[in-house]
DNA sequence: TGATATATGTTATAGTATATCATAACAAGT
DNA sequence: ACTTGTTATGATATACTATAACATATATCA
């Protein structure tokens, strides 16, 4: 449940935990995880960085499948509708979610030095914004929280 | 401090009331409300809805301004900038802040059926966001809150 | 007044995302 | 086998969002 983006840790370990997971959890669900699929959902999982539909696009040209903006979208579209990955609209990017066996809202810490995204979890329920939804009569279905600001890691070493 | 997006209201007291007051902070602060940054401010109050800049651009059209992209981003990056209005990612849209006077974490609750928007204030300060933060040595600059969900109108009428 | 900063006008272009139609692959029922 | 339904992919074009770059004007102040 911690943000992990600012730490060091195994991350080829990290990447194929994940992939294992997600394959686990397609399965159980009747979800094709397709070779796109997964291969956007690798690349994703590469950096703990979001990256942009044609930045990944640029990355599956080399590969041997179609490079056109769909292609990438509707993988993105996959992973995110079924939450193995998430969009930062901030950045109009994308990440590899990094709890993706629990519903949760997400909030992301972004960078703005260095870009790199940890993703932690917010406790809406108990926020002041719960309070609002509820005396508003609003009904939240999905929500996220971005937050933007600077890294350990670059912190001090830049403005 | 309440969402006033779903409520009804006096809505012309509203814009002129938020207007007065913007006017004042900027005489204040030093900044020049120019004639197209209060045109823009005043085209988003209007509604409580979030307005695509483009949308504004074609408001703006036929009232003798220039009508050329950057006459609207420079204007609301103006008033985003100050604090008088937000930019709501999810929906690359913009809405006219309802609490102009105070520093906050804005919380958006965006209705997915009529696409109204009321702000509410997040605490994030109280909430594990903070927590997770503060663990992982992140510095929070800015945030935001997006719910999307349904609103009291909405519910029960719409799926 | 002149120097500097701030704001606007204008053109072109970059970056992000989706609509649409066609094709393929596979499963289930007849 | 044959049709039908469903899901995924291929491919083209286009819509939508945002900014770069440079020219001109307006304000502010030493």
């Amino acid at each position: 449940m911690q943000p992990i983006g600012f730490k060091s840790h195994d991350h080829g370990t990290c990447i194929a935990h994940s992939v294992t997971s997600v394959q686990k959890q397609c399965a159980e669900r009747g979800l094709q995880l397709t070779p796109v699929r997964q291969r956007v959902l690798e690349i994703l999982l590469a950096k703990h960085q979001a990256m942009g539909a044609y930045d990944i696009l640029a990355v599956l040209k080399g590969e041997g499948f179609s490079a056109q903006p769909p292609v990438a979208y509707r993988a993105l579209d996959f992973l995110v509708g079924n939450g193995f990955a998430h969009k930062i609209e901030r950045l109009n990017a994308f990440v590899a979610c990094s709890h993706p066996s629990s519903e949760h809202v997400p909030a992301f810490l972004i960078c703005r030095v260095c870009e790199n995204v940890a993703e932690g979890i917010a406790n809406l329920s108990e926020d002041t914004v719960a309070a609002s939804a509820r005396d508003a009569g609003f009904i939240i279905e999905r929500a996220v929280v971005e937050a933007e600001g600077v890294c350990p890691n670059c912190d001090g070493a830049q403005p």
